[in-house]
RNA sequence: GCCCCCGUCGUCUAGCGGCCUAGGACGUCGCCCUCUCACGGCGGUAACGCCGGUUCAAAUCCGGUCGGGGGUACCA
């Protein structure tokens, strides 16, 4: 075996140069733009703004344009059961020159599986593509993979679209929209796999393999071997081989054939990944049906939609070799123009240390609308996890952040989703906007609340438009708005007060205090927030030598039904001479 | 087991060898404002996982270690 013998220089992925450490760190992405910088203080710059859009082919670094000759070939690492006499396969998986030219459009996809309810994790991967796509100038491509079709549910492809919309994360082709490279749901795409497919089959890059999973394992635990994964035992295997299993009626899946050597990328948030191929088995293209599998559809429609940066989860990291591997097979096959750039974005964690799983309920990026959140406060915090926009701010709009935004930023450590951050966030989000925006983007849910009436009718718009002003700026989420209001709205007869809040505060001395405020406010002249105040003050502070605090409670709960309210003599004047007074009235029982 | 990723306050982060007795935000605690709530203002709390190495100088570079996570499918 040639294992023992020693590497040679340059081998795959080193650097020219050699000089420059390979620095892997916590932010491996500084030192990546420390080595260009150093490099070269010209390529620096590019690389920051257009170049680390656009880094050369994935498997070279940085610095790149190094000719392969160096590169190892046919290592031979014993595995797969390969028998010394078998010829060895070295001509793939060989690097080649690919036009990845400065000047091409950055393309990037959202691919969600319309399964279940999307999720926060998702809209967080979709941002940041959207980000980089749109810093670039670029487009962005959706496509559907609903290749499961177990999972694969109508009403989960309506939510995220739906979602998508709300969030205003758009996109310039892909479902709803179409374009050039369609269909975009990938369970209209089967001709497309099936002649890709057979384009494989036809090639050395796969073969047909007859093997079931208990049979591989069975063979494992005989060996003693301690890999996972496919053994290899159908990589050559002879005509008669063949024809016996076909004979025991056995159909065949197609398995790629991961080629020797190792295999590195110049990941876009974590720097060089390389990973040996022996630890990398050989992988299912298809089922024996000949249904194809994610592990074909995706990297075939990301090479068939010509995308050029791969930004996807990290749970997807491990996979990333074979892709790559099976993006060079379609590019020597003519299927592919160019391998992308792959980025892999951190986690986002739920409670504890896991990912944040379907089950938790943060985990539903839906249910945040619901909950009142503004599309920007949900994204302005999504962005937060794992970005900065400066050391010292976080709070920007969208279009701040795609002219800021730039992958290498991108902080590689998964980040734990917190709820209480995200409300906060919303809320700076809602200062800034004009009690107008507020009141519109309230007014669903104070429709659903039963607040105003649908259509809103001129007597509720009017009032509503009076007294948005006094709770504006008082809520941090939409939804609060209608049980601040719901006081003003109500009919007279289905007006109701808190009884927790009566118990407190409308004792035998709240209503001592009900009954003053009347006195005090029935010959009142002009029925105005001053006025009232005035009049208020001077009966219960000046004559009853209360504290405000509790000089007001009392009132408060009887004319709002609530110990929390908005302003208490603004509230009043809204609510007119007459209500208010018939309330204090009916307060004293 | 093997492979890969990740490691700065409780949480999200800033940090690009000296601007760091480590900055911001959320949370939390205290105070102020105040008719409730919310907002707002002021102040406090709290972190470079550990051990070596390189260097005049290390949160930052290198190695190791420990810890966390993921993968290891005819799922995606």
């Amino acid at each position: 075996m040639d294992r023992d013998r020693p590497r040679p220089a340059g081998v795959h992925r080193r650097s020219p140069g050699a000089d420059l450490p390979q620095r892997r760190s916590r932010a491996g992405r500084l030192d990546r733009r420390h080595d260009l910088r150093r490099a070269d203080p010209r390529r620096a710059h590019l690389l920051r703004d257009d170049v680390a859009a656009r880094r050369p082919h994935p498997h070279r670094h940085p610095r790149g344009c190094r000719s392969h000759a160096g590169r190892r070939r046919g290592r031979d690492l014993g595995r797969r059961h390969r028998r010394p006499d078998q010829p060895r396969r070295t001509a793939i998986h060989q690097p080649r020159k690919l036009s990845t030219s400065m000047s091409s459009p950055v393309r990037v996809r959202f691919c969600p599986s319309p399964t279940g309810s999307p999720h926060v994790g998702l809209v967080r991967t979709a941002l940041f593509n959207w980000a980089f796509a749109r810093h670039h100038g670029g487009q962005i491509v959706f496509r559907m993979e609903d290749t499961d079709r177990e999972r694969s549910t109508q009403e989960s492809y309506d939510a995220i679209v739906e979602l998508w919309r709300w969030l205003g994360l758009d996109w310039d082709e892909g479902i709803e929209v179409g374009g050039p490279h369609g269909p975009y749901k990938q369970s209209e795409r089967g001709d497309i796999y099936r002649d890709v497919l057979a384009r494989l089959r036809e090639s050395s890059y796969s073969y047909d393999c007859f093997c079931t999973n208990d049979e591989v394992t069975a063979r494992r635990q005989a060996s003693g071997s301690k890999m996972q994964g496919y053994d290899g035992f159908c990589r050559d295997l002879s005509d008669e081989q063949r024809a016996a299993f076909e004979a025991e009626g056995r159909s065949p899946i197609v398995r790629f054939r991961m080629p020797d050597g190792s295999i590195t990328w110049n990941d876009a948030v974590r720097g060089d990944i390389t990973f040996e191929t022996e630890n990398v088995p050989d992988f299912a293209l298809s089922r024996a049906n000949g249904d194809p599998l994610y592990t074909l559809v995706n990297p075939v429609d990301d090479a068939l939609m010509e995308i050029t940066h791969v930004l996807r989860g990290e749970d997807l990291l491990s996979s990333t070799p074979r892709q790559l591997a099976l993006l060079e097979a379609l590019v020597a096959l003519g299927v592919a123009k160019e391998v992308p750039v792959y980025g892999h974005l951190p986690y986002v964690m739920g409670q504890g240390n896991k990912k944040l799983s379907k089950r938790d309920p943060e985990a539903h990026a839906l249910a945040y609308r619901e909950q009142g959140f503004l599309p920007e406060g949900l994204l302005n915090y999504l962005a937060l996890l794992g970005w900065a926009i400066a050391a010292d701010r976080d709070i920007f709009s969208m279009q701040e952040m795609l002219e800021a935004f730039d992958i290498a930023d991108v902080n590689p450590n998964p980040a734990r989703f917190d709820l209480k951050k995200a409300e906060a966030i919303n809320a700076s989000q809602m200062r800034l906007l004009t009690v107008e925006d507020i009141t519109h983007r309230a007014l669903p849910f104070l429709k659903e609340a039963g607040v105003v009436s649908d259509p809103v009718s001129d007597a509720d718009a009017q009032l509503l438009e009076l007294a948005m002003p006094l709770v504006a700026e008082r809520i941090n989420k939409l939804t609060e708005a209608a049980p601040m209001l719901g006081f003003l709205f109500v009919d007279e007869a289905d007006f109701v007060r808190d009884p927790d809040d009566v118990a407190k505060l409308l004792d035998d001395t709240g209503r001592g205090v009900v009954q003053a405020s009347y006195d005090a406010l029935s010959g009142l002249h002009t029925w105005s927030t001053a006025a009232i105040e005035e009049a208020l003050r001077v009966a219960l502070i000046e004559g009853m030598e209360l504290k405000p605090r509790m000089a007001f409670g009392p009132v408060r709960v009887a004319v709002t039904g609530k110990r929390i309210s908005p302003p208490l003599f603004e509230s009043m004047e809204l609510l007119g001479r007459e209500r208010s007074l018939a309330r204090l009235q009916s307060a004293l029982g």
